[in-house]
DNA sequence: GCTGTTCATTGATTGCGATCAATGCGCAAC
DNA sequence: GTTGCGCATTGATCGCAATCAATGAACAGC
């Protein structure tokens, strides 16, 4: 039935777009079939990376962006003083490496939270095609606009909302994203660290800490170490807002 | 000598990108005469948009981008809760409108601080002609690219500096930014009150307020009302990192 | 000219989150 | 099992910026 060819690589079998199961969240769709067959050729090769390792680094040349297969990362800004910004974490159908483009040379590092898996796409052949295929092209500039609408959305965040709203945001934000994924959207495990997360929501880890166990005491979840479970997502959503 | 067409609108005589002083800016550099002529095509029209009114509002459909040609745009979010956020302020040569893409609405309210002028680009058309000529479409990546660099950077100032700090940053940048205009780095007017200044940086007007007055005690400019002065750029420079 | 409004400055006080500090838990190495 | 280290939690205190409040300056409209 699925005469698309499977390449092979070093990393071991290729799975191929067209049949990925990620597929709805990094491709977009109403591809023809040949389009999709031209598409499957995008994936230079795969590349896994383990637990704390990087996947690029800020400063290395930009040739490729990375759509995550399994695992989690987080990126982060490190400035020339020396402090550190936790920029995002990403998960599982998302697309790293677009703050590379703009000047050739990666902005920030990419760091694996767990044993990781990426596509590797190499951006002159993104580019290529995406200047032959319109439904491809028009994808590629969604996600990169989507990107600019969330780093907006964290700018609001760190601007305006006070430490339990941030923690509230942050929890519900990744709720959503473990949902559209299949998972469970009231319990699922952190992969960073309280020091992680605070750098993201611009708080010290200790804010995080007495956020999480506050959250707790009013009853919206339970929190063991990294794992979480939300008991009242609505009253949680509330939370983000001010004078819950 | 130049036999561009030179296309006229209501709003009066068009200059076409070719013959724009903020070519440099906007365009992408290295086109051949062909190519200058199509890009040339590619702006529908001009709009006047006076200080105070909106270029766009957050939810309206997203059909062009905008270069502005004059003027000075603040672009501000809105969250359900009614929290306002402002995420950028635009000069002359700069795109705005990037946020809609994703969605296919605008994203964010963008207003005119002064009485001002854009080049009106349609979407589709941009889309067109980055399919046609590499060196456009590769602008456009960039311009984007840089767009996710520069949020990352204010996701940073407002994570990790302190007010006099993010003041210091804020000032510095518009130096830069005016300076590569051919205008002079050290002194200009503010065209955005205090209250906008704060809430770009994540401060109340107060503390902008005091902050200013706080850099000039300390010799580094003069502030009269929106007027800056800098007298001590380096010492500025220095003043965005901890412990100065 | 005066009046009203918006914006900016400055002072006094409060409160949130950072900092300092100590304890406890979980997990890997041996 | 024990040791050691990283990470998390909790308490006490401090400091910066928010808040409250009042005054002053700039500017548009009448």
């Amino acid at each position: 039935m699925n005469s698309v060819s499977i390449p092979i690589t070093t990393q071991g079998l290729q799975v191929a777009c067209s049949a990925c199961n990620l597929r709805e969240l990094c491709m977009p769709v109403g591809l023809s079939d040949d389009e999709l067959e031209r598409v499957d050729t995008l994936i230079g090769a795969r590349r896994k990376v383990a637990r704390g390792m990087p996947l690029y680094l800020s400063g290395e040349p930009f040739q490729s962006l990375y759509a995550i297969r399994t695992g989690f990362f987080k990126t982060e800004v490190i400035s020339e003083d020396g402090r550190e910004q936790v920029t995002g974490f990403q998960m599982a159908g998302e697309l790293m490496g677009l703050d590379g483009i703009g000047t050739g040379n990666h902005n920030c590092d990419a760091r694996a939270l767990e044993d990781s898996e990426v596509c590797v796409i190499p951006f002159n052949r993104l580019s290529e095609l995406s200047r032959e295929i319109d439904t491809l092209q028009h994808h590629f500039h969604k996600v990169m606009s989507r990107e600019i609408v969330r780093d907006q959305a964290v700018m609001m965040l760190l601007g305006t909302m006070r430490a339990e709203e941030r923690l509230a945001a942050f929890l519900v934000n990744l709720s959503q994203r473990f949902a559209s994924r299949g998972y469970s959207a009231t319990e699922f495990n952190l992969r960073m660290t309280r020091e992680e997360i605070g750098s993201y929501l611009g708080l010290k880890l200790e804010t995080v800490s007495r956020g999480l166990s506050r959250l707790q005491d009013e009853g919206l979840l339970s929190v063991s170490n990294k794992n979480i479970r939300i008991h009242k997502l609505d009253d949680l959503k509330k939370a983000m807002s001010p004078r819950c």
